[in-house]
Formats: C-alpha cells, sequence, structure tokens
DNA sequence: GCCAACGTTGGC
DNA sequence: GCCAACGTTGGC
C-alpha cells in the first residue's frame, strides 16, 4: 500500500473542461494534462498518489466555485500533449528521454450538493490559509485535511 | 474588458 | 544571475 491520503484542489476552466465533462468521461475517468507550470507540475510528479482526494474548482467563471470531488486513479507520468505539435499545450523542449510535463489520471466521484463559491471560501474562517486564496494563480495545488473537510461539509449541504 | 499579480524569457 | 519586458491568469 501507498502512504496516508492527501488532499489537492485541481482548477480548470469549465468553457474549457468541466467536471460535468469528467463525469461524461468512460468510468467518469480522464487525465489532468495540459498543466504548465513548474510548481503544479512538481506536485503532479512527485507528489500526488493514487487515492488522494481532488476538489474540482471552476474558474474565470461569474463565480469562480468548488463544484465536485474526484479521486486520483493514476500517479503521475508524462503529459503526451506536450509532445503532439498540434496541441495548443505543445512543447519543443520535452521529449521522450527527457519530459518536461507531467499529469494524473482522476476519476469523477460526485458532483457537490451545491458549489462552493469563492467568496464563501474567502468569507469563512477556517479556510483563511488556502493556497487558493494567497497564490490564486497555481492551478494544481495542495489542501489540509480540515480544509478538505470544511469544504466537503459545505459542498455536501451539511451547512 | 480591465488590470493586478505573478511566472517566464532573454539581454546583458 | 539580475531584472526589465512580456505574457498569462483569473477575479471582478
Amino acid at each position: 500500500m501507498t502512504g496516508e491520503r492527501h488532499f489537492w484542489l485541481f482548477k480548470t476552466e469549465p468553457s474549457c473542461f468541466s467536471f460535468a465533462d469528467l463525469q461524461a468521461r468512460p468510468d467518469g475517468t480522464e487525465h489532468w494534462d495540459g498543466v504548465r507550470n513548474f510548481q503544479a507540475r512538481n506536485y503532479l510528479r512527485d507528489e500526488i498518489g493514487v487515492g488522494d482526494g481532488v476538489l474540482v474548482y471552476h474558474s474565470n467563471i461569474p463565480e469562480p466555485a468548488v463544484v465536485g470531488v474526484a479521486v486520483v486513479v493514476k500517479a503521475g507520468y508524462p503529459d503526451f500533449t506536450a509532445r503532439n505539435p498540434r496541441n495548443v499545450h505543445f512543447d519543443l523542449k520535452s521529449t521522450v528521454d527527457r519530459p518536461i510535463w507531467y499529469m494524473v489520471d482522476i476519476r469523477a466521484e460526485r458532483p457537490f450538493y451545491r458549489p462552493v463559491s469563492l467568496a464563501e471560501l474567502k468569507g469563512h474562517p477556517g479556510l483563511a490559509g488556502m493556497v487558493l486564496l494567497q497564490r490564486s494563480r497555481l492551478s494544481v495545488q495542495p489542501v489540509t485535511p480540515e480544509q478538505w473537510s470544511i469544504i466537503f461539509r459545505l459542498g455536501s449541504g451539511a451547512e
């Protein structure tokens, strides 16, 4: 078995790829490709493990929000879109021998009963330390177990 | 659409 | 290796 379970928040623009799109994939599973930021890459390559929990966050919309939960089903491996010249995320510097960019596979577990908006996250005293609220641009970011349980409860309609 | 934040690039 | 210029992100 692997080590303890960790928690993450993945951002996506729903006009590009939404939680519903993830659910619509076979078995609700898709690779999380296209991340082109080194810090996020390091998490994908080195730290995110099978079984870890993922909060899926919709950005760049009128009311940005966490909209659902997913689980990691495959740990970091080279992002093949970096090697496709016709892909928008193509990167000439990434090779088979020396891949630069990585991705993981996630599977949709369930949509939230209600979206938990950015405004709500900002307003919750227990969430002041969230990376999202301090380095909003980081597209793959760690979430503490405490933050996870607060957001999970909010999204489950328990509060 | 604006613009602040911030990551990346490239000249030196 | 510094840092200015530039490009992108993403809330508003």
